[in-house]
RNA sequence: GGGCCGAUCGUCUAGUCUGGUAGGACGCUGCCUUGACAUGGCAGAGGUCAGGAGUUCAAGUCUCCUUCGGCCCA
């Protein structure tokens, strides 16, 4: 009884801290954690995401690293070497608009700007990482920890782009961007949205210049006749009979006074306006699309002071002054064929909520990466990988078939990594950094080269622009596995086993790390895809601040213990999206406890582990070894297919049920008549179970297995795959067999009433014996377990037990 | 608007590929202080599988439509 002095509480809050910081000493990283090259062991590498270093780690930062880290922690068990890396994504907007607008700083001096991105970005990074480390997570800090902004990824990022150079793949194409006149800038996507308003939709004559056309004009709605200037095509629905004859004729366009085509397209809506609508550079986004589509020419009437430009009469005015006078231009000439008031959605300024103005596109030179010519080879590199779950493969193939256009490289924003290149402003010709001279910054670094090598010129520009983010990130894979140092390791790391990825993603992240290591090493960069979901808020939307319903991981982690987030997330069916339950937090915590009083249970007694199973034992002993075999069976197949879920609960359901429930019951009377077999057993079982936990539930299993003093290793982590139970079959089935009784038993004296603690005179059980060998030896066990003296047993159907003579005080 | 995915006891889900008695967990109800654990044990109630149509001897499962929800659209 003396260990019952343990707690009769696990005390998460205390145990947790203390072994995650005992995790980061040097000797324990090296027994347990460390990626060892070692070429004796087969290696496993995860490449794991690199959250965006903007805010606070949220329950998907949480979610993603207990996911990775319970599948390295099994995969070293299993006796791998393993790479478990983790990175920081640094460059991106959202920072770049925190310190802009929160912080308050100018764009006007970039180097003062670029600093305080980067002092912003260390203290989320510091913040992110603890978050990250007190839910028990455990990557390769030592080896493995990178940033997108260290100068070695940088120098990486910048080499990846030179060898794609180098291949033919970059190229600079004149591309529309987002541009704000009001803010005088360029914004991303992000800081887009529509708006719902006002307007006029102008229905403007464009007379027939050639073709089958009925009729002498065809009407085309606009609501920007301003754009008359930049008109390149007129559309129309392919199935719209009204436009039928019209499909190849030609057009004038009013003002502009060239003709166009009137092509067919089944993006044109029947039902707005008239059904025909102009094309013009850039309108809208679907005018981008188009003129991608159907190569149109590229027609600028706007300048970046928001005046218009190449537009005959319109030139000089802005383009709300050029809207009014293009209407009075095409009434004078008897082309306005009607004025009606709409409301629409125009693309604004929306992220800055004191702007709202809308969005206009400009043509600007951008660094073009050739994508859709090698889509096919994406694809295919992404079939033969395995997919968890399999159907997540769709979305690749959705967005291969929506693949349209080139990947636009650069970015006109301020923290990003530099593209390794300057310009010949008389030729255009790109000129590429030397390898030798990276990371680069061709804003302030002088060319490689001081005359254009194509013609000669001295007009040499170091390109501003500088990657998008995903140009970063999607090298992941080539750079943990050492591609760019040309690391002997490469060829035994690359492909990596897995990419552990969310479905957002897929059409970014996926998709360009694929295409580049493709196009860098010529093979696929993963083996396997898992993809897990989304973790919304309990009401079953998605977390949002705004809506007010997330829930804060690391407080939810504080409360109920690191190790009962662990269970709650990864006991859910990983790649479905699922709400928050708190219950299935409070289940993890349920089963904290349970390990807690078996541990102390187990402590009151003289057991101590033993790795070699056990070879012999009662039919008892040989069935718990025969459970315990088919949950480490099921266990482990699980985890091979990534099913978490299926992995915990048929380890809990040995535990809960088998162990607890039934065998550890029957142990009791045993192990007080001192028992050697049931010891031994316990001692195999027990430690077996530890390790099949440890990597779900790492702080619990931890400190029972230091208080245990069970082992000679620094940690449960540094322990191996359990040995395999040794038993008996048909000798197993016995001890089912009697469990089964004893379980009847007691099951029939709770309906009674009688309280399980009270010794009882006596017990007749009838019931199926078959399979029941040893009469003598059920009836001692069920007789010590559920505190009856006597005990008949008696084969016969259907089943009854009756009981004689309760006892009234307890005999101990 | 386009593409993709989903809907199973009050709640979360397994089962759908490969058609044949819908399984588990939480919650709920009743009983029981068992030599670790009441965050426990034993027992029980609770589902016409979103709605409709079809294929079939047989549909949660296959096909089509509708409704609702989610993700992505450079």
């Amino acid at each position: 009884m003396d260990n019952l002095a343990l707690p009769s509480r696990y005390d998460h809050a205390s145990s947790e801290p203390k072994w995650q910081s005992y995790w980061l000493k040097k000797e324990v990283y090296e027994e347990a954690f460390a990626f060892k090259r070692d070429p004796s062991k087969p290696f496993y590498v995860i490449d794991t995401p690199p959250p965006f270093t903007s805010g606070e780690p949220h329950m998907g930062t949480v979610y993603f690293t207990m996911i990775v880290d319970t599948l390295a922690k099994y995969k070293r068990m299993k006796g791998y070497s393993v790479l478990l890396p983790q990175g920081w994504d640094t460059h991106g907007l959202p920072t770049e608009l925190q310190v802009q607008y929160n912080l308050k700083v100018s764009k006007e001096n970039p180097d003062e700007f670029r600093e305080a991105c980067r002092s912003w970005t260390k203290k989320t990074i510091e913040s992110i990482k603890q978050g990250m480390i007190s839910v028990g997570y455990r990557p390769d800090w030592e080896q493995y920890e990178y940033s997108t902004d260290d100068d070695r990824y940088k120098r990486d990022v910048q080499l990846s782009l030179l060898y794609m150079f180098q291949k033919g793949l970059i190229y600079r194409k004149k591309f529309p961007v987002y541009w704000c006149p009001h803010c005088s800038t360029v914004v991303s996507q992000a800081e887009v949205g529509y708006v719902e308003k006002e307007g006029n939709l102008i229905i403007v004559k464009f007379k027939k210049v050639s073709g089958e056309g009925p009729s002498d004009h065809v009407s085309v709605a606009t609501t920007r006749p301003e754009l008359l200037f930049a008109c390149s095509a007129v559309l129309v629905n392919p199935s719209d009979e009204r436009y039928k004859k019209w499909i190849g004729s030609y057009v004038q366009v009013p003002l502009a006074g060239w003709a166009v085509k009137i092509l067919a397209d089944e993006d044109v809506d029947v039902k707005f306006g008239t059904g025909a609508v102009m094309v013009a550079t850039f309108g809208d986004e679907q005018d981008i699309r188009w003129q991608l589509k159907y190569n149109l020419p590229i027609k600028e009437v706007i300048d970046e002071s928001g005046t218009m430009i190449n537009a005959g009469e319109l030139s000089g005015l802005t383009t709300e002054e050029a809207k009014k006078k293009a209407i009075e231009l095409l009434r004078k000439s008897d082309l306005l064929e009607g004025i009606t008031r709409i409301r629409h959605n125009v693309l604004s300024h929306t992220e800055r909520q004191n702007c709202m103005t809308p969005i206009e596109f400009l043509t600007r030179d951008q660094f073009m990466v050739k994508m859709t010519q090698h889509k096919d080879d994406v694809l295919k590199a992404a079939e033969l990988m395995n997919w968890h779950p399999n159907l997540m493969l769709d979305r690749v193939r959705s967005w291969h078939s929506s693949l349209e256009w080139d990947w636009v490289i650069s970015r006109q924003r301020l923290f990003g990594t530099p593209l390794p290149f300057w310009v010949c402003l008389d030729c255009g010709t790109i000129i590429p950094a030397g390898e030798d001279h990276l990371p680069v910054d061709p804003r302030k670094d002088a060319p490689p080269v001081t005359r254009c090598p194509a013609c000669g010129s001295t007009n040499i520009k170091g390109v501003e622009d500088v990657a998008d983010g995903w140009v970063d990130s999607s090298i992941t894979p080539l750079f943990i596995t050492g591609f760019f140092e040309k690391s002997n390791l490469f060829n035994k790391l690359y492909p990596v086993d897995v990419r552990q990825q969310g479905y957002e993603i897929i059409r970014t992240w996926f998709w360009y790390s694929v295409y580049r290591g493709l196009m860098l090493t010529g093979s696929s960069p993963f083996k396997s895809v898992l993809v897990n979901g989304m973790i919304l808020a309990p009401d079953g939307k998605p977390m949002s601040k705004s809506r007010g319903n997330a829930i804060n991981a690391l407080e939810t982690a504080k409360q109920y213990g690191a190790d009962s987030l662990r269970y709650a997330l990864l006991s859910l069916t990983v790649g479905a999206d699922f709400p928050f339950r708190w219950e299935a937090v409070k289940r993890g915590k349920a089963l904290l406890q349970k390990l807690w009083s078996a541990f102390r249970l187990i402590s009151t007694w003289s057991v101590v582990a033993i790795e070699e199973p056990p070879h012999s034992g009662s039919p008892v002993d040989q069935w718990i070894l025969m459970q315990l075999n088919k949950a480490e069976k099921d266990y482990a197949q699980a985890m091979d297919d990534f099913r978490f879920n299926d992995a915990i609960n048929s380890l809990v359901q040995f535990f809960w049920h088998d162990l607890c429930d039934n065998y550890l019951e029957i142990a009791k009377p045993r192990m007080s008549s001192g028992d050697k077999s049931c010891g031994e057993t316990l001692g195999f079982v027990f430690d077996s179970a530890l390790r099949l936990f440890s990597p779900f539930l790492p702080h619990i299993t931890e400190e029972i297995y230091q208080d245990l003093k069970w082992g000679k290793s620094l940690s449960v982590h540094a322990l191996k795959w359990p040995k395999e139970p040794q038993f008996d079959e048909a000798i197993a089935s016995i001890g089912g067999k009697e469990v089964e009784l004893v379980a009847q038993t007691r099951a029939a004296k709770a309906n009674k009433g009688i309280p399980l603690g009270q010794w009882v005179e006596a017990a007749r059980v009838t019931t199926d014996l078959s399979g029941i060998t040893n009469l003598e030896e059920a009836k001692k066990i069920i007789g010590e377990v559920l505190r009856i003296k006597s005990v008949e047993l008696e084969q016969g159907l259907p089943p009854s037990i009756d009981f004689t003579g309760a006892l009234q005080e307890n005999s101990d």
